[in-house]
DNA sequence: GTGAAAGCGCTAACAG
DNA sequence: CTGTTAGCGCTTTCAC
């Protein structure tokens, strides 16, 4: 029908038809029906995002790239919580994918086979974001985690500190912490250097496990001199626990985490971080579906790299 | 055919032909088509969820009451982000709608007429949450922000102070924290007592901005005995500043926030601050939307209101 | 139990 | 410029 053209923009139609049209569609309230023209048209405006979280500031901040970078297209991000948990991943990805979306987006190089199989089935262009140590399905953008602990541990070892504590997340499936607890305690054995103390947490309220896992590791540990977190917030808690105790920071005992959370600014102390680059990941990734739905040959590459940033803030300084 | 009864078990399928089926579908890695599905049944197992941002974590947490809800019915959510703009409200809401959900979940009460009347026309249930100070469309499930606030200015009133200052974002589409606003004003003008000091912030790190208004408005009016925030990470924010003031908490100034945001649990001090129920308007809402599309007839309530739990923690205590 | 046939509401190609 | 026609890949209904 000629409605139909009218709808889409799509040229040759008189103007006056044209308002008829729109008239008409306004006063009886028509919403198209995308099913149906998706179904005709073998197209879809949407993109599959599919992550493990949303509580997880990480995750927001990937997305905002991602939508405002989408903005511009005409396509459409939808989101996917995994919670972490492989077979959710793999049933939320079959789900999404029953709706055959122009492109996916998917946290992460890790995934069962079954997924992995469906996404290069799907013909579809795929992006693994956030994660760049593996072999993507498609292609990935992301940080190196393995690098980026790495360099962390040859910044502190660089200032002189030597005695070294962990706290993370007690998280076999965040394999991008896993990564980044891996770069950084090989970091440290190039130079003979191994950690004197760890430990994993799970649950809670990050702010208060940060707090509590530092005072026992000082108990335990009270010689430490730096103490390295996986993520900032459990950082804020150690920060809060050692002001508590009048330690002097960064002198008496380094810290630093890890994301550069903007949350943060405006603790007592600026803590030293690496920056992920969440938002330029989302980004990234979204120009890269963008361009390839626009032309199925443009060009990709199939491993965006992008470089962390360290910030030193006040808590590992040059003592 | 036969396949299709297979893929959705539904009955009389031998199960000699059952086993082929599925040993074919699982070999093609077949993954059927949901829009040509949903064309042909009329039936979408998803619900819209249309809310302002991801990035202040209220609204993660109502995700999760939602999605824990659904998971166990079937019903998939989709999430679109409005950037607190009602005119990007209601472009996502006509997408939305343009893929026929089974429902609609949307944050506030205030949206466009265009918007307003879609939603009528769609026939789907909708629910308006976070906010039941107002007229819902079809039905809502959220808190009073006018009587949160009024409750919060009756407790710091009980307590003797007397001398009170506000902070809060400036967001002249925020209903919500506008409404507690207006709220604690009159609960405080029922006494005949009036703000002394009031300050809004936009963008930037919320810790920070709280640090930076608490720091400018003590300047200001150095005799302010209590200091209500229109959300607990710029409480916190002021909380950091007034220790580093060595300020007595709460003899000399009492505060409180807004949101019972458990990341803030192992700050040095539990600020005072109030339950908005997230997770709990989430499962609710989720509900309903699920018991109307088994039962169209499903009885429900118009206005679901449930009650904030105030908590006093350290920031507010009998002086 | 299983197959065949008729749409669902659009888009795309083709006539007029 | 506008109308007609044939599907898109399923579900549903009705025969067998």
């Amino acid at each position: 029908m000629t409605v139909s053209r009218v709808l889409r923009n799509r040229g040759d139609v008189s103007q006056t038809t044209r308002e008829k049209v729109l008239e008409a569609a306004k006063t009886l309230g028509y919403v198209p029906n995308k099913i149906a023209g998706a179904l005709a048209s073998q197209r879809v405006n949407l993109v599959a995002v599919i992550i493990p979280s949303l509580r997880n500031m990480v995750f927001p901040e990937v997305m905002s790239g991602i939508s405002s970078a989408l903005d511009e297209t005409g396509l459409q991000p939808v989101v996917g919580v995994t919670d972490y948990l492989p077979e959710k991943e793999e049933k939320v990805l079959y789900e999404m994918l029953s709706w055959r979306p122009s492109g996916v987006i998917i946290a992460g190089l890790e995934h069962t086979d079954a997924a992995k199989a469906m996404m290069k089935a799907s013909g579809i262009p795929v992006v693994e974001i956030m994660d760049t140590d593996g072999d993507p399905i498609d292609c990935a953008v992301g940080i190196s985690h393995r690098k980026a602990g790495a360099e962390m541990a040859r910044a502190i070892l660089k200032q002189g500190y030597q005695n070294i504590g962990f706290m993370g997340t007690k998280m076999p499936l965040d394999h991008r912490a896993r990564k980044r607890f891996e770069g950084f305690t090989q970091g440290l054995a190039k130079e003979g250097v191994e950690i004197r103390d760890q430990e994993f947490y799970s649950g809670g309220s990050a702010l208060a496990k940060g707090r509590e896992m530092t005072r026992a590791m000082l108990e335990r540990e009270p010689d430490l001199d730096f103490l390295y977190y996986s993520n900032d917030m459990i950082a804020a808690g150690g920060l809060m626990e050692l002001l508590d105790q009048g330690v002097d920071i960064p002198g008496q005992v380094g810290m630093a985490g890890f994301n550069g959370v903007e949350l943060l600014q405006g603790l007592p102390r600026q803590i030293a971080t690496m920056d992920a680059c969440r938002t330029e990941i989302g980004t990234k990734a979204a120009q890269i579906i963008a361009a390839r739905v626009e032309d199925k040959e443009a060009a990709y590459e199939r491993i965006t790299d992008l470089t962390p940033k360290i910030s030193f803030g006040d808590t590992l300084k040059r003592r």
